[in-house]
DNA sequence: ACAATTTATATCGGATGCGATATAATTACG
DNA sequence: CGTAATTATATCGCATCCGATATAAATTGT
């Protein structure tokens, strides 16, 4: 490949990946809007639906976001009632971020969105399968720091 | 699959997509810095660089973003001096960019952005055709709109 | 013990990205 | 022909994201 093609967007691993991440953000966006959540907020939630109560540092890398990305997510989110943050006694450098009632209850409402997502089949289960599996080589990969 | 299970983060696809999006911005950003562009300004200026002229709908089009997260970003390439941003004569409604000589002298810097990506190995070959297609198939499924 | 380093968050500023809404130009149509 | 509908941008406000930098607490090394 020359130099010219290495710059078309055609010949791009990087500009597709974008292209989808924001197609996929933007057919969330109603449904959780439903919710009173974000995208962000929503995958969030989803690790706390998972774990009750997680360090705000092991959230970070749950989610492969930065600590100061997250800080002010979890503030709305604690505003919103959904989940409860404080220090750690243990290490005071620490936050804990602990579930809710009211955050376990919209679980329930929350079941909705990959339902109704899942019913609009964008891929069949073989390709889910293949395409998880590329999307996770790349997570794991450590050029990205 | 049950209720629970269904949101499970690690059965998402929306999820590690989102991630690997994030991902690759961050490692895009520091060689981007040295150009002085901004990652969607680097995407704009490879459609400049493919076709010199095109009207803002088309690059809308191509990019799969909204008109509106466009206008602030031209403007900004103008600022910079890599296109001119202008009405059209023959539809008043439209917008013209037009790539300028040193948008056209960008080019030949640009292509060490590529080039260094290319020899960090994410996918093998073959993965990323896989991938490519995989990501085509939900770019042009009709499910965002 | 205690100075130096590392770790976990917080703050700030810059650049998106989008929906909702507004505006101006063009096209459709009765 | 003139009004209604459509099209292409522009404005505004909100919610991310991140890098750089700051701060406080814990850990390490001597």
């Amino acid at each position: 490949m020359d130099d010219h093609e290495m710059l078309l967007l055609s010949n791009q691993v990087c500009f597709p990946t974008y292209a989808v991440a924001n197609k996929i953000l933007r057919r969330y966006q109603p449904l959780l809007k439903e919710l009173g959540l974000t995208y962000t907020q929503y995958v969030t939630m989803m690790v706390l639906w998972e774990r009750e109560r997680v360090k705000e540092k092991d959230l970070v890398e749950a989610l492969y976001l930065k600590a100061n990305t997250l800080t002010d997510l979890l503030k709305k989110l604690e505003r919103k009632g959904y989940v409860a943050v404080r220090r750690s006694a243990l290490d005071k450098r620490s936050v804990e971020i602990v579930l809710t009632e009211a955050g376990r209850e919209l679980k329930e409402r929350a079941v909705s969105v990959p339902k109704t997502l899942a019913e609009e089949h964008w891929l069949t289960d073989e390709e889910i399968v293949q395409f998880k599996e590329l999307l996770n080589k790349l997570l794991k990969g450590d050029w990205g720091k």
